[in-house]
DNA sequence: CTCGGTTGTCTAGCGGTGCTAGCATCGGGT
DNA sequence: ACCCGATGCTAGCACCGCTAGACAACCGAG
């Protein structure tokens, strides 16, 4: 048994580094750049590997998704957990939110802009995007003000938060009045 | 000089069919069925006549989303002239976005997912992304609220309604509610 | 220790992509 | 009527995601 076991870690093993070198090349030079050729290429194995342990380049862009969403969702807790107050609460989620998606812009890219073959909002989703989603909903639940579905709240709240996101990356958002928006999104939005 | 003129005219005109035929084909089968090849065949030229016109597919793209601009900044400006108050006009404005983005998600694609190599707040921004902002403006500048500066306050709305697009569409949010977040997002966002 | 079979990896190649060099042909100006 | 430039074509480049089939390496049985 045991030799099998060591195949089997040795297997997760280059999994995990296929995820992580995609992740690193796609940060490094952007998703464009991540082609099976280049990826087989610095893992030292050749292309057909990469289709024993994933389906193709798109759930190899959905493992980078959720890997992301793991991230994010521990990124929010820690930002919150030390801060006091509803509103201070939810102006460290936004920031946290709005930063993780600057620093990490292609795992940002694999989680909403690009087709990871993900479900959402459904009984298929993946666990740690519903963790991501549960995340948001323990600060922003608490906010919603009355007669307002928690749920709802925290899904316009997302939204316009990954609105911001997007359109600062893409250049569409001229990044002076970062601030502002925020504070705008978070003094109006939330009911304190 | 006539005989000039109407080649000018002719190449005008096989110009808008390009454009026409690009956003046609990607309305009916999506942005990776809009190949240079698919394109030419459709046109009944050959491929590198696309390239007379056209530096490349991106420029292509960026035509049928200046195409797009035009036309959201008129449905916007048709949604909020027949609307009365600000309320209204802003529930208007709000609709009629996400209506568009609903209904021609390929050019929405092409204005703000893809990269069609155009420049966004900035001088060389084209006129017609900047009049799409400036209806925008029109409505959203007048219930910012004291203090708040009218720019940044479009900025947020508009951010908040392209997540909402952009989510609902891609399925990570789940329709049934659409009504509820566009009045929580005007009730809440815009000072009354 | 040897052998058979399974498991795993690689080479090579398919059909597709965006894009371009170079040739042919067509038509306007003299 | 002829020349010549503009214009559109054929053919091909390098690259893409993905896969069939050959080959090697290794494990377990005798």
């Amino acid at each position: 048994m045991s030799v099998q076991e060591r195949k089997q870690r040795e297997r997760a093993e280059r999994e995990r580094l296929i995820v992580a070198t995609a992740r690193g090349l796609a940060e490094q030079q952007g998703w464009d750049a991540v082609t099976t050729r280049r990826l087989a290429e610095r893992i030292e194995y050749s292309q057909p590997v990469l289709y024993s342990h994933f389906r193709g380049k798109r759930e190899i862009i959905g493992a980078v998704a959720l890997d992301g969403a793991t991230e994010l969702a521990a990124a929010l807790r820690a930002a919150t957990a030390v801060a006091d107050g509803p509103r201070a609460r939810v102006a460290a989620l936004a920031r946290a939110y709005l930063d993780f998606a600057a620093a990490n812009p292609a795992v940002y890219d694999a989680m909403f802009q690009l087709d990871g073959g993900l479900a959402f909002a459904q009984e298929s989703t993946p666990e740690q995007l519903k963790d991501a989603f549960a995340a948001l909903l323990e600060t922003l639940g608490e906010v919603a003000g009355e007669g307002v579905h928690p749920g709802v709240f925290t899904e316009v709240f997302w939204a316009s938060l990954h609105g911001q996101a997007t359109l600062t990356r893409a250049g569409r958002l001229p990044p002076e009045y970062l601030d502002q928006r925020v504070d705008l999104l978070v003094d109006r939005l939330a009911l304190l």
